[in-house]
DNA sequence: CGTCTATTTGAATGTACTCAAAAGCGGTGG
DNA sequence: CCACCGCTTTTGAGTACATTCAAATAGACG
């Protein structure tokens, strides 16, 4: 198996060689080109992926017609759309690679199955959510307690290597403003 | 065990009368006058409530030294700081009552025990934390696409009884507003 | 009834957006 | 290797949405 996922699993839960074989035996590894789709809006999402190199994002196109971008992937992340994959109902998202992106697939079925074989997976995943769901409050918070200027600012400095990973577009998206509005905060901070 | 919590339960497990009983054993009924803390800043959160009747609020005190709402709870909602139950860290939350409520108390230390007298418990709240994040990205979406009035409008069609129970200017922060511009959206709307 | 809290109203202000145009940058083909 | 094209970023003027602050009004509770 990919050993950044072996890590990763091993951070949470104990885990043999056998098992990790097994959970292993579950994936299929998968490639996605700069730009291409993993999913797209109106079809069924049918699989959680850990991405082990690359960087994919997710969005969605509101009501004026712009691409909202919810969040981003990188290495060593768990994805998906988790309410068309629990609801099993057509995603209104887009996943889609925004460089060469390699993937591990983990397809619902399987993953049910393996929650049978080995169920160490369901508190590994448990513990996962809880993780996410962690770090989707924080962003709530950061959304309403800083304005744009110090929004931008808290991103750029936790996550450094976006600013050179993806375009500033991305960015002003999933901070939740116009790219005209990042562009004039960067101008703002270099005088 | 409260009817509630057992039909919530089978939701997403099956269960049999003994489980219920064992689930029931780690439980502590809990009640709050309105107004009582569950949690203050600087306390390390130790359980999971479960709400059998009442309502809850958790909010943070923001850099203005304005209260933010992250979100309520009501009947047959799981709350807790996560990040502070989770990460063993001392909570930046406050938990407080806006009713008389009752609520059953799971701690840490039971959770983890029941994890492993009852492994179905990982999956139980594997599930549960699927739909609190999926809920969570659904308002950060709401967030992003739609104007303050707009949000308000969401919010009061999809909780009418929420308007009756909570006062206005609660509403407002959990919406991220100030109450003078909710009242103003209820201005408008009025003639 | 009086006090405290919540809501409303209005004027002035600010933060971020829209729209339009220009400048910068990167890749591709001649 | 340069020229061109398309995409991204920058710049500026005008605007909109929501906030701040202050004061008045309404409501709840003992």
């Amino acid at each position: 198996m990919n050993p950044n996922l072996i890590e990763y699993i091993k951070r949470y839960v104990n885990i043999s060689q056998t098992e990790i074989d097994l959970f292993n035996s579950y994936l299929k590894p998968r490639t996605l080109k700069k730009k291409e789709f993993l999913l797209k809006e109106g079809q069924l999402c049918k699989s959680r992926y850990f991405i082990t190199k690359g960087c994919i994002r997710l969005y969605y196109i509101d009501n004026k017609a712009n691409e909202q971008i919810l969040h981003f992937g990188i290495d060593n992340w768990w994805i998906t759309d988790y309410e068309s994959l629990i609801n099993k109902i057509p995603s209104k998202l887009y996943i889609q690679a925004t460089e060469n992106t390699e993937l591990l697939e983990l397809a619902q079925e399987n993953f049910e199955e393996l929650c049978i074989e080995l169920p160490k997976t369901e508190r590994f995943f448990r513990i996962i959510m809880e993780k996410t769901y962690i770090a989707s409050q924080k962003r709530l918070e950061y959304m309403f307690s800083l304005t744009g200027e110090e929004l931008y600012h808290k991103f750029i400095s936790s996550n450094p290597e976006f600013a050179q990973r993806v375009p500033q577009y991305m960015i002003a998206s999933l901070l939740g403003m116009t790219p005209e509005f990042v562009s004039k905060i960067r101008a703002n901070k270099k005088q």
